[in-house]
DNA sequence: AGATGTTACGGGGTTCGTAAGCATC
DNA sequence: GATGCTTACGAACCCCGTAACATCT
């Protein structure tokens, strides 16, 4: 019986899947798979119900699986005794936000290379909806999305920062004003993200709750081509603020508050809470210190 | 980091020593060594002052034995957690006192080498504080001796038999009868074991409290040759009652009770608490089913 | 078919024990 | 010099990954 054989039981068990564990534990399926099986052997024991569909625990399988929780928490406390992190080592696979990507990611990824030179990042740009899945599957190691109104008490969160939304619309649309009404927001077609987007979800709710009608033209899933349609003018976008500073500044956009105002959106670094490796918290410390959504790159 | 290597660092922590621990887990010095220094190394931490009389902790030592402590205790609880108790396997050092090597332990040999045929045994007699400092070292598995009156926490106990004394003597030199006053014992020359037994730890105890005035005559080590010497009346002895029965029988004794009476002694089946195997548990449970302090062997 | 888990096998890495090397008492 | 820990090195063993196989959807 070893560590690493339980550390194979658990993901085994907890992604309900021996591929998927192989790949969150970066060995081959056929590692995974004969970890497992020396375990039960060493434990004379199944531990999977080995007929129909795999990956079924058996009801011994569910003592062991606490107690092999409780036994990589330990090794995890052991590991985290000893002061300073360690450089990381080995593959990280994580998601981010295409707002993310635009942004502060370079940063970010630099900062990390220079402190964990021996880790290999491969990392996913998607809507947070499919982050948040992909981390429950033990797919991805983290990720960078905005915070969802039900708290999953599965993942660990570092907030990272609260993301102000202004309309947007260009210049030869709208004269510059402070602030835009329901009224004048209505008149206008309205370029949206895809509903599985985080963002779109939270003006969804500010709409219905202050009954405003809009008129959507367009729903895409990529941030970048919602700005370019916005700056050519086919209708007003609703934008995180400080992204966006560097095109105002332009002239490209013009940006208004409205009345009501928008609802912020909160980012925040998310982890696997059951994952007890040092890798999310020294990560979020290192994202909460580059963290800065304002539009470097690009366009 | 390994339970191997944690278990290695666990023994030579408790038992303060490299070579001991070695023993303890039947391997060589230098695997042991190896495996502490693995386990540093993997940390990042020294875990032993290595530099005067080594084998002393580190502060962070200190911490991570805490751990490594609860971490064997779960690996057990895993392995308990299935139903039967496998085979034993590998070498088992374990004490016994004479007495008990006179009576059961043969057939309590017998027993574990049919349900283990794959342990290897290597028992040790001694009297019973000896047998406890080798288990306290670590230098034996277990050990099946008298209980002391201050009870050990260090020390896991199952209870296996309570020991009635009785006066022994030539039939040729007390008149057969029921029991002996305190002035009758007084006249006679008394045999005992070393004081290092526990037998004569309780008699001394006895005989100071109830003021008995006894002549020692000698003093001797091995209870084999106090009985042969009270049957050659050479002086009158206290053993236990059950043990020299079939010798009352045969004539060659006369067991007296005696006024106050002797105190009984209870022996045990005792391993260290923490040594988290189920060897421990195991054996008792076979002791307890074969434990009979009647002489079967010898004389 | 496609996805998922198991079995077979060869190569590489790990870990063990023997034996020699050091330090301390 | 004895004891106790570390280092060096060859050999056995373990463990990993590739690939073929089995099984269920």
């Amino acid at each position: 019986m070893t560590l690493k054989q339980l550390e194979a039981f658990y993901w085994a068990a907890t992604l309900s899947s021996f591929s998927a564990a192989s790949g969150r534990l970066n060995v081959t399926q056929s590692t995974l798979s004969k970890r497992v099986a020396e375990l039960e052997s060493s434990l004379g024991v199944s531990l999977f119900a080995r007929s129909a569909n795999r990956t079924i625990l058996t009801e011994h399988g569910q003592l062991v699986l606490e107690k092999a929780q409780q036994m990589l928490v330990m090794e995890a406390d052991i590991k985290s005794l000893h002061g300073g992190p360690q450089p990381l080592r080995g593959t990280c696979r994580f998601g981010i936000s295409e707002l993310t990507a635009l942004t502060w990611f370079p940063k970010f990824v630099s900062r990390i290379n220079e402190l964990h030179p021996q880790l290999l990042l491969e990392p996913y740009v998607d809507l947070g909806s499919a982050l948040e899945k992909k981390l429950m599957r033990g797919e991805i190691d983290f990720a960078i999305l905005p915070k969802t109104s039900s708290g999953n008490t599965m993942l660990s969160t570092v907030a990272l920062a609260t993301l102000d939304f202004a309309w947007m619309a260009s210049p030869r649309r709208i004269a510059a004003k402070d602030e835009l009404t329901i009224e004048e927001i209505e008149q206008h077609p309205i370029i949206v993200m895809t509903s599985e987007s985080r963002l779109t979800e939270s003006f969804h709710q500010w709409s219905s709750q202050h009954n405003v009608t809009v008129r959507r033209v367009l729903a895409c899933n990529s941030l970048s081509a919602i700005v370019g349609l916005t700056v050519a003018d086919v209708g007003i976008s609703f934008l995180p603020r400080r992204f966006l500073e560097p095109m105002v500044q332009q002239g490209k956009l013009s940006a208004f508050q409205s009345n009501p105002s928008l609802p912020a959106i909160e980012y925040c670094f998310r982890w696997r809470a059951d994952d007890t490796r040092t890798l999310g918290p020294t990560l979020a410390q290192l994202a909460l210190e580059e963290v800065d959504y304002s539009l470097t790159y690009g366009f």
